[in-house]
DNA sequence: TCAATCCGTATC
DNA sequence: ATACGGATTGAC
């Protein structure tokens, strides 16, 4: 507020007159332009605008703090992009309000990033800082840092110590990789190595990033690793902190809570601490002078990014890479068809294990068929369904250590199929599902109720049911049955293990959260994999590997009697991959399939999800590139009064399709057209 | 001829 | 959302 008003004249008549017209506020002295980016979720005004900067807000006005402006008649918050001399805009700027805190907290590279993140997803610069940098918490910014329990950092006073054991600077696991040395003195060196790393069965491979952190850090560059879930966290957090020592990483996660996420958020963004890991929000992490992203299990839908515009963290980490020409590695037990695309391209080089130590450290993996001649003459065993030799390798694992069930879903009462034909079965009154009844009863309909007596099949003419998915719990009470006096555990849904011992159990588990067992498993059975293969999901090869390759890397070697079996059939492809144990030529048939198929990452494609009119008037707006295929609209499936319209271009159009789509939702919003429409840019899911 | 009102558009 | 400008309408 300023001071000298109209004055005596106002004075004199006994009336205070409004101060703002008599007088501007005095501007900064200098670059008393501030270049705002404003939290404004219409993609018409996705660019930065221009304010004043008034004298009293000349010092905390600095690029990357966050401010409140007056837009459209409403106070909104803001981030400062720049300080500039003077204004493009011809009419008169406002002023700046306040500025809520001279923390810098938006990163001139973030803010580029983020930029460039918005422009491949077709969203806006303001929904993906939202993503970026986490809510402040004003008592955390005014507080010094605090030292406090496992990994926050110590105060900035000074140097952070190096504290570094000596086994830092050995190469670690990084040892049994062909190029892995190489790889590793190109970190120290200060390079940019890019590579897609298949780890070798029962890696430790939160040590492997350990070691790949603490050679970019003797180089003096930061480290950013981002993996699917908070139990990964965990085993990051133990394994870089006994590597590198304490106070060297810092975990960022979001559910340390606000207080905790923004302060850990602080020390990053000052320079306190160079090393990072975390889940998907922590790919925008403001590491200083990154020389290495890393993200492990790229397959893994946790790291799709659920909100607007739905990046996905390993092309976020991708661009970082890109943009910084710092080290990326891409990683896990299975390999992605975006990580076979980007070594077929040549910007990314292979990083595997020899087949050597494949052989030697991978257990025994063994393919049961399922048909019924295979069935186990045990009652008990016959009760799960499963093999002979499943049944039997399982008892004789059981005798040396814990057994891994990996179930493919939660869910007690399961729709059935047609055991002849896989078919789903359906009640002959109404055409709905059938489902197994509690404890003995005969199946009936999901829908009417009514039971299925003599069922037979329209398609193949069979008359046997089989349960295809068995969730967790059931797969549990009934394994409990088979084996008697062996401790059951279950691990999934919301109460996941994170280890369990060396003793023997059977240990069930849904996909990502299988225990690690002390000491590795002594087996594994993979139950239902026809059921994986069998999704609609063109990734569904991709995936069920994954899946299993996650589940196989917890067993013990063969040499120390490991073994997996794998219900299933022997002659498909992806059971062949983890026969082999090679998830590489898995992705590359993958992605030799995309390319035939025509999906990403072999092209880019963009999907528009909402209402019939909404989608028809978006579509109708995008300058479509040369040559872009139009497939729909269809209704979808689950819900009433909407449909998805799929727009897919050559890989090479994907930024001229991104732009295309951003213009149009542009149009739209500006004319506040009705209906809202989801854009999603090569989304992870597509059924 | 002028003011009240409506509509479209920009939002610094 | 709100504010503004230009066009439109209606009363004098």
């Amino acid at each position: 507020m300023t001071e000298d008003d109209g004055g005596q004249l106002a004075l004199v008549r006994g009336k205070v007159r409004k101060p703002r017209a008599a007088s501007p506020q005095q501007p900064a002295p200098e670059l008393p332009v501030a270049r705002v980016l404003v939290d404004v979720p219409l993609a018409h005004l996705d660019r930065p605008f221009d304010y004043l900067v008034p004298e009293r807000l000349h010092a905390t006005c600095v690029p990357g703090a966050r401010v409140r402006v007056r837009f459209a008649g409403q106070d909104l918050d803001g981030f400062v992009l720049e300080r500039v001399a003077e204004s493009d805009h011809r009419g008169r700027l406002a002023p700046l309000r306040r500025v809520v805190s001279a923390e810098p907290v938006l990163a001139p590279e973030i803010a580029r990033l983020a930029r460039r993140v918005a422009d491949r997803y077709a969203g806006t610069l303001a929904d993906v800082l939202r993503l970026a940098v986490p809510p402040r918490h004003a008592r955390v910014e005014g507080a010094a840092q605090k030292p406090a329990s496992d990994s926050t950092p110590k105060p900035a006073d000074g140097e952070v110590p190096d504290a570094r054991p000596a086994d830092a600077l050995r190469p670690g696991p990084w040892g049994s990789y062909q190029t892995g040395v190489a790889f590793l003195e190109a970190l120290r060196r200060g390079d940019g190595p890019r590579a897609v790393w298949t780890a070798a069965p029962g890696e430790d491979w939160p040590a492997a990033l350990a070691h790949a952190a603490a050679a970019t850090l003797a180089g003096g560059r930061g480290v950013l690793v981002v993996v699917p879930d908070q139990r990964d966290v965990a085993r990051l957090d133990a394994a870089f902190g006994e590597l590198l020592g304490p106070d060297r990483h810092v975990v960022l996660t979001a559910e340390l809570g606000p207080a905790e996420r923004y302060r850990r958020f602080l020390a990053v963004r000052r320079g306190g601490v160079r090393c990072v890991v975390g889940t998907r929000s922590a790919a925008f992490a403001p590491v200083a002078d990154l020389g290495l992203v890393a993200c492990w299990d790229d397959g893994d839908d946790l790291h799709a990014e659920p909100r607007a515009p739905y990046p996905h963290v390993r092309e976020v980490l991708l661009l970082r890479a890109h943009e910084s020409g710092c080290a990326a590695l891409l990683g896990g037990f299975a390999c992605t068809a975006e990580g076979a695309h980007l070594l077929a391209t040549g910007w990314a080089r292979p990083l595997a294990p020899e087949r050597a130590v494949v052989r030697e450290r991978g257990p025994r993996v063994v393919v049961a068929g399922d048909n019924d001649t295979d069935l186990a003459r045990d009652p008990a065993a016959r009760g799960v369904r499963l093999p002979h030799r499943a049944f039997e390798q399982a008892r004789a694992a059981l005798g040396s250590g814990p057994v891994l069930v990996q179930v493919p879903r939660s869910g007690y009462l399961p729709a059935l199929a047609c055991q002849t034909c896989r078919g789903p079965a359906r009640c002959a009154a109404c055409a709905g599902p059938l489902q197994l009844g509690s404890a003995g009863a005969p199946p009936s309909c999901g829908w009417c109720g009514r039971p299925a007596v003599s069922w037979r099949c329209p398609n193949c003419g069979g008359g046997r049911l089989r349960a295809p998915v068995v969730g967790a719990g059931r797969t549990a009470e009934e394994l409990g049955r088979a084996f008697p006096r062996v401790p059951v555990r279950t691990s999934g849904g919301p109460r996941v293990l994170s280890t369990v011992g060396a003793e023997p159990a059977l240990v069930v588990a849904t996909p990502g959260a299988e225990p690690v067992a002390e000491g590795g498993y002594a087996g594994a059975l993979l139950l239902d994999s026809w059921l994986a293969l069998a999704r609609a999901d063109l990734r569904a090869g991709e995936e069920a590997l994954r899946r299993w390759l996650n589940a196989a890397a917890l067993v013990r070697p063969a040499r120390a009697g490991g073994s997996v079996v794998v219900v299933g059939e022997p002659a498909s492809p992806t059971i062949q991959a983890l026969l082999r144990w090679s998830p590489q030529a898995q992705a590359e048939r993958e992605l030799a399939e995309r390319e035939a198929a025509r999906f990403p990452p072999a092209v880019r494609l963009a999907t528009l999800t909402g209402a019939p009119d909404a989608v028809r008037d978006l579509a109708g707006l995008v300058e479509l590139p040369p040559g872009t295929e139009v497939l729909g609209p269809v209704p979808q499936a689950a819900e009433d009064e909407v449909v998805r319209l799929v727009l897919r271009v050559r890989w090479a159009d994907g930024a001229r399709l991104s732009a295309a789509l951003k213009a149009a939702q542009a149009v739209r919003s500006a004319r506040k057209a009705p209906g809202p429409v989801r854009v999603q840019v090569d989304p992870a899911v597509l059924g």
